[in-house]
DNA sequence: AATAAATACTATCAAATAGATAGGATTAAT
DNA sequence: ATTAATCCTATCTATTTGATAGTATTTATT
């Protein structure tokens, strides 16, 4: 399971860049109202992807969010690793955040194999999705 | 992610089907030593299996726990399930724990394609590995 | 200069989950 | 009886999840 965290963060960020203008941010408020995001929890995520240089945002009157890069640039799980870690189901499988098992000797791990391929098919659906191509497009 | 638990109990199956035999049950405590696995959440991890009708035990002198079914039976994902839960990583998109999402109206949800796609692919990998398939057959 | 409206930041909180450990009760073979 | 195994209940700590409150700061407009 992905945290209700990080389905806010992906809702947010099509929201984002489906609404945006030129002139014109989008607000954390609209946001929250639109897709029922808990408002305050939003601003920390929207913060949050602001640091890590998915989003722009601008403060005062007239303020909001925009996107800091194309929408068709940001995958899933550039997005998925920076709000929940890891995506492999096993620390030691993991390309992003590897972490050894205490207690297995990884060459003779019997269960490593069949994680290694979820990971790969996993990703191989994940990579393959931008925010862009989550966007309602007429 | 899956749990610790969850490694654990994928492992100690195994390490049952590789080691028990017909006069003898495989006893906790070797499992542990052998794998590595705290003993007492060990202890608890296989009676949960035992009340899940994937074990079987024998208490006393001599017990120990064996395979209740057969090991090319039993698929990575039932166990999974039985201990953690839900594989999708999304509620609206679980096959065996469904839960609608509060905040969205399912049919114009724009991230439930790709988590039932992600899902599907997974699914592919996990239900097509039993305990046998993870077995050391010589 | 004052006001309004937005994000930024800090602190806090409650509930659930993860990951165990301790100790005694029960069962069964010898 | 003794020994050795599972079974059961209770408890504990740390982390994560999911959020809320309140204040500070910034900016556009009047």
């Amino acid at each position: 399971m992905i945290s209700n965290k990080c389905k806010y963060a992906i809702k947010a960020l099509v929201y984002i860049a489906n609404n945006e203008q030129d002139d014109k941010a989008v607000m954390t408020a609209d946001i929250a109202r639109e897709q029922k995001i808990p408002r305050k929890f939003l601003e920390i995520i929207l913060r949050e992807l602001r640091n890590n240089r998915i989003l722009d945002s601008k403060r005062g009157k007239d303020g909001g969010f925009r996107m800091l890069r194309a929408p068709e640039n940001i995958s899933l799980t550039e997005i998925m690793r920076i709000i929940d870690g890891p995506i492999a189901m096993l620390p030691c499988v993991s390309l992003n955040y590897y972490r050894s098992c205490d207690e297995c000797e990884e060459d003779s791990c019997q269960i490593k194999t069949v994680f290694e391929q979820v990971r790969d098919k996993t990703l191989e659906v994940l990579n393959g999705k931008t925010i862009k191509s989550l966007t309602s497009q007429f």
